[in-house]
DNA sequence: CTCTAAACAAACTTTTAGTAAGTGCAATGT
DNA sequence: ACATTGCACTTACTAAAAGTTTGTTTAGAG
């Protein structure tokens, strides 16, 4: 019932999609990316976006945002623009790789920008667009809510495990 | 220089902490589950949590609400008490298991309820608590901003595939 | 009686994240 | 002078998640 889906586009992956180029070789054609998936065509048509359904584009940004390293790297442009290492000290567990991965994907969907500076020392700024901002700017107030619970968080998990355990 | 953590506490798995119980077979010790950590010796000695310090309580809870299944498990809460199964099939390509296991770390850390009705055609009802309701408002607002997006992000995505594939 | 449905648990496979190492070049250290 | 370090990545390889399938228990429908 559930239909099988083959490609599997999760959260901070560089998403290369499949490209159903239908158009023909000159590719003139609007190239929205969720083409082919239900959603996707609903979406061209005018349908309203459904984070619920696996294929709307507003669920891929979703997964680029909310990705294990997602939320952290945004919040960690929300002072303005910063250098890739920079970033990568200030997110505590961050790969080079993941960090990489992560900014390409926010990257694409819009959220973020990338400035190639000096040629050679290389030197590259990472920022926030209008979108990100925003976006981010609500994930600030989620990350306060919890830094500011976390005494209830760790209440809520003791009994949780004591109930558990017994 | 980065230290090479051997247990890595991610996102929906049902964490079961090492546990090392210092106080002795009796058990009565406080068990903050961050224990062993520098940021849980930090938070115990009442240190400002840091969602960027990988040991963090308010960094296991994040993890906890933004991965792959915390925000669309949590949306899906947000109009009131629902049953397991309704809420699997609201939220488009969960499996199962997945959903049980995104359900029980919600659960830890006290953002969701459970409430076991009839004894045998099993009946149960999930609910957020609280602070799973606040939570859950943000990231209502995150979704609605993403949802009333898709234009920007899916010309942004053709741009960065047009620049990447050229 | 057989079948379905609920809410999971356990075993197994596939996908994703993390680790380690390599790249090219310049500024520092010895 | 010569090795080392830092920058911003990429590419191969390995460990850890997520996903799939099957099984469980018990009531009610057909």
């Amino acid at each position: 019932m559930t239909p099988a889906n083959a490609s599997s586009p999760t959260s901070t992956e560089p998403r290369t999609e499949p490209h159903i180029d239908s158009t023909g070789p000159d590719g003139t054609g609007t190239d929205s990316s969720a083409e082919g998936t239900a959603e996707g065509i609903a979406e061209a048509y005018g349908a309203a976006p459904d984070v619920f359904a696996a294929g709307c584009t507003s669920r891929q940004a979703l997964e680029a945002v909310t990705g294990r390293w997602g939320v952290l790297t945004l919040a960690g442009l929300r002072d303005g623009q910063i250098r890739f290492n920079a970033l990568r000290r200030k997110i505590d567990g961050v790969s080079e790789k993941m960090l990489a991965q992560t900014l390409q994907g926010l990257l694409r969907d819009g959220l973020v920008t990338r400035e190639v500076r000096g040629t050679m020392p290389p030197h590259v700024e990472y920022n926030l667009t209008p979108l990100g901002s925003i976006v981010t700017e609500k994930l600030t107030d989620l990350i306060n809510i919890l830094e500011g619970s976390v005494d209830l968080v760790l209440q809520a998990q003791a009994e949780y495990d004591a109930e558990t355990r017994g």
